[in-house]
DNA sequence: GACAACTGAATCATGTGTGTCTCACTTACG
DNA sequence: CGTAAGTGAGACACACATGATTCAGTTGTC
């Protein structure tokens, strides 16, 4: 059900929609104008089979666009925004939407209005759930900027731009899976560093500190 | 000569590249795939002009692109990034920019590996000037970032999303020169401290100081 | 295994943008 | 003022993406 309402259609229909979803990624990721032609070969599949698994190429958009906010809502889920402490949430909703940002490089940067530059804002509820973090980490006082719409800017602006940040500033292949997870777990703090500082009264990073370790305090008193 | 080589050209032809080019600025900017068809309507001209004085579309977009970097290398030099104390380089390259950004919205979004998000980098002269700018507010201490890539990415997106930033924020209508004027001064502001925040030593913004105050030290010594 | 569903390949229609060319006209400039 | 340069309007060729349609062959499913 990640893709798209699928109704009585016959298992290798399914395949190819998924087939064609997935190659619609990889090749629009690179040319945002690339034709279906393209996109069909690059699916393995003939041009006329995308016309009929989409009745348009503005319905395949949308389905790609759907197929993201579907997984995204259901994974954003287990990060408790309203309940865990705001800073873990942080961490891990950067952590997930930057993993997504990988595995989906296009559809990211597809926001209808560029309000935002190229973050997988837009979508209502996606846009409430940050307004719930940001306005929780104000209040922990992690964050003292007076604008909160401020703050939601450049924590998009700044996910955007830690995602289009070159592998070799972390010197690490990206084929290795361990490695992934170490360019993932590198961003996801440079990202929040720079965030609180830009936001926060804290004072971040200063020489080999880990900045999260003075502002998380989770569990039972340690001695 | 700021509209790209002008040969032995009659006045009237002069004056149509301009307004070509004027027209291009407005019309791409609210839409990048605009056809020329539009843009010669936008420019009170036929079609046939816009190809006579551009051989193709993407001479078009070139020459586009030299004029503003052209514009831009011109005004940067009052700026003297090498010797003026470097926050001070800062807020104003930071003003003309944006400045920029505002009278020639469209190209600004043009560099051509989006490397970058939508700022007017490309040119390796104009990403000297940033590197040099950013080395000396290192060496001044203002920065503490390790990085310096990291912190030039972070000072263009925060340039670009300063620059999208709905002019509600700030309540002030957009016609007036001076109403202009507040906005792009509290724009700078806004930045400036948000950018030393991310990438500094320093603890900017706690309500209502003026960060800048405590770091530039002008001229003789105050009593 | 039979039938329905799906696909591939090929064709056609349509729309749209680009670029060239011509010709009557206007305008700048010596 | 006269000539050369520039423009507007229209026609034409061309490329290319989108979308519909047809039909023979393959594949899932009951």
């Amino acid at each position: 059900m990640t893709a798209t309402e699928q109704g009585g259609l016959r298992a290798d229909a399914r395949r190819s929609t998924a087939r064609i979803l997935e190659a619609a990624q990889k090749v629009l990721a690179e040319d945002p104008s690339a034709s279906l032609e393209r996109i069909a070969e690059a699916a393995g599949l003939a041009r006329a089979t995308v016309h009929r698994r989409f009745a348009s190429r503005q319905a395949l958009l949308d389905a790609l666009v759907q197929d993201l906010t579907d997984r995204y809502l259901s994974i954003i889920k287990e990060v408790r925004v309203r309940t865990a402490p705001p800073l873990i949430v942080l961490h891990r909703a950067t952590e997930i939407t930057l993993r997504l940002k990988y595995s989906h490089p296009f559809v990211t940067s597809l926001t209808p209005t560029h309000e935002s530059p190229g973050a997988p804002a837009s979508h209502p509820r996606i846009v409430e759930e940050l307004e719930v973090l940001f306005s929780r980490l104000h209040a922990a006082g992690h964050i003292t900027t007076p604008d909160p719409a401020w703050g939601r800017r450049v924590y998009l602006a700044l996910l955007n731009e830690i995602h289009h940040l070159p592998a070799t500033s972390f010197s690490l292949s990206l084929d290795d899976d361990a490695d992934v997870d170490d360019q993932v777990d590198a961003r996801v703090t440079l990202l929040i560093t720079t965030l609180l500082g830009a936001l926060g009264g804290t004072t971040p990073h200063r020489e080999g500190e880990a900045p999260l370790d003075r502002h998380i305090r989770i569990g039972p008193a340690q001695p």
